[in-house]
DNA sequence: TTCCTTTCGTGAACACTGTTCGCAATATAT
DNA sequence: ATATATTGCGAACAGTGTTCACGAAAGGAA
């Protein structure tokens, strides 16, 4: 039995997160407020203290939580039930396809799904991608870096499967770049097959390309585009540009 | 000849913009500082407002300047020397080309120089393309808007020559976003060209290809490659995948 | 010069921010 | 009951953008 001094730790541990959850959603990372968040849950800014370590501990904090939300939104998204983290099992979401499903559809549901968790939780993505917060390194022991990791794995997966499917040609480069063999290495951790550098290195181009597309739109440059709804033929069209790369299923 | 006081006037605007121009790259779009723009050209917080009605008024010069600086780059890159402001005709860029290259070369100096002014200036970037700032909105007059207009005809231009020179093919969309017909008629205002929605659907997702790929390693996503230089040839890589979809000269 | 108006610059004030410190109250362990 | 560890608080510090009333200087008109 948990003492009563764990319990209301936890239980408060809860409401800060919440809090600044919330707080962040409302105000961005950079009008995330320790006194505000203090504030709601009831305790005073100093005391906030005894819980996060200061503005980079939750800084922390939500980017962790906010890899970890994409990632179960990706995986979820391409029936990849056993990869999304327990909490997020029996969730639905949007553009979701079946395991089974065609790898360009799944491609498709990747694509579809990291636009819409952007323009759901824009401040969220703001905070994972945007420009670095001032002041703010994320802790090089990093479980920063290993929830990004695992958000890395789930826009990669269905590239790589579409691959040894032989349905994505990847182009002979006579010079991969140096990143790339890292990256091939880092993907061949993971998967059961041997990746090329130019996988890799078009893997790293597809996800520019998926992000630019985001990134323009929830910055506003295309808010000149009138109604609404056009912004999704817009990324429709960009999507499809991509696919023209697949080969039709043997 | 002007009065000595419109002398002492112009002369500390100049200096404002200079002090808030430093200001914004060393410490970023949210560290924009008014007290330490006031200490740097030696008057009082409160006497800034003289000069700029406020924060948002420094922002509103700072975005127009940087678009203008970013165009005047790009079209510096591309030759068009007679599209460049007045005071930069002279200046250098790296990657330049000449007005008569091939244009499949000026579209890559178009990349390459939008990379390279972003790395440049990180925090201008960010600025123009990053996450809207708190309580900022543009004027609706628009300055910002007019300049955010001539970047990116800096960066549309290079792409409807290759277009028109038939070297560019545009998938025949039946149904082309709204949006696109919005874009297709501002492009043919300043163009002596027809365009179809599809080509400017198609400008739209290039852009984003090089705008994600741009944003990505500004933003540290790239970070864990060593040695530095590998984002070099990673950009190279993802610039030749766009350049694929080009025609050989005929 | 004298007078008047417009511009300029200032210091004080307000309501905020993240963070530190010493001190009191409470919960757990002995 | 006593001792220790944890928790929370108020005050303080240096910083932020912005407003306001007030004095000083410059320009133009008599």
């Amino acid at each position: 039995m948990a003492g009563r001094r764990e319990q209301l730790r936890s239980e408060l541990l809860a409401s800060v997160r919440e809090a600044a959850r919330d707080n962040l959603q409302q105000d961005g990372p950079a009008g995330l407020s320790l006194r505000a968040i203090a504030r709601d849950v009831g305790i005073s800014p100093a005391g906030l203290y005894r819980y996060y370590d200061g503005r980079d501990a939750l800084l922390t904090m939500l980017i962790t939580e906010g890899y970890g939300d994409l990632a179960d939104h990706l995986f979820l998204a391409q029936g990849a039930v056993d990869l999304v983290s327990e909490s997020d099992r029996r969730r639905h979401v949007p553009h979701a396809v079946d395991r089974q499903a065609d790898v360009g559809d799944r491609l498709r549901a990747t694509w579809r799904t990291y636009r819409s968790w952007a323009l759901e939780h824009p401040n969220e993505f703001h905070l994972l991608f945007g420009q670095p917060i001032e002041g703010y390194a994320a802790p090089a022991g990093g479980e920063t870096v290993a929830a990004n990791a695992r958000m890395s794995r789930a826009l990669v997966m269905p590239m790589l499967e579409a691959h040894v499917a032989g349905r994505l040609p990847v182009p002979e480069l006579e010079d991969p770049p140096a990143g790339a063999h890292r990256l091939a290495d880092a993907i061949a951790e993971v998967a059961p097959v041997a990746v090329t550098p130019a996988f890799a290195a078009m893997s790293l181009s597809w996800w520019s390309w998926l992000h630019g597309a985001v990134a323009l739109e929830l910055n506003g440059q295309f808010h000149w585009m009138e109604p609404e709804g056009a912004t999704d033929d817009l990324f429709e069209v960009t999507m499809e540009s991509a696919m023209r790369a697949l080969r039709p299923p043997a």
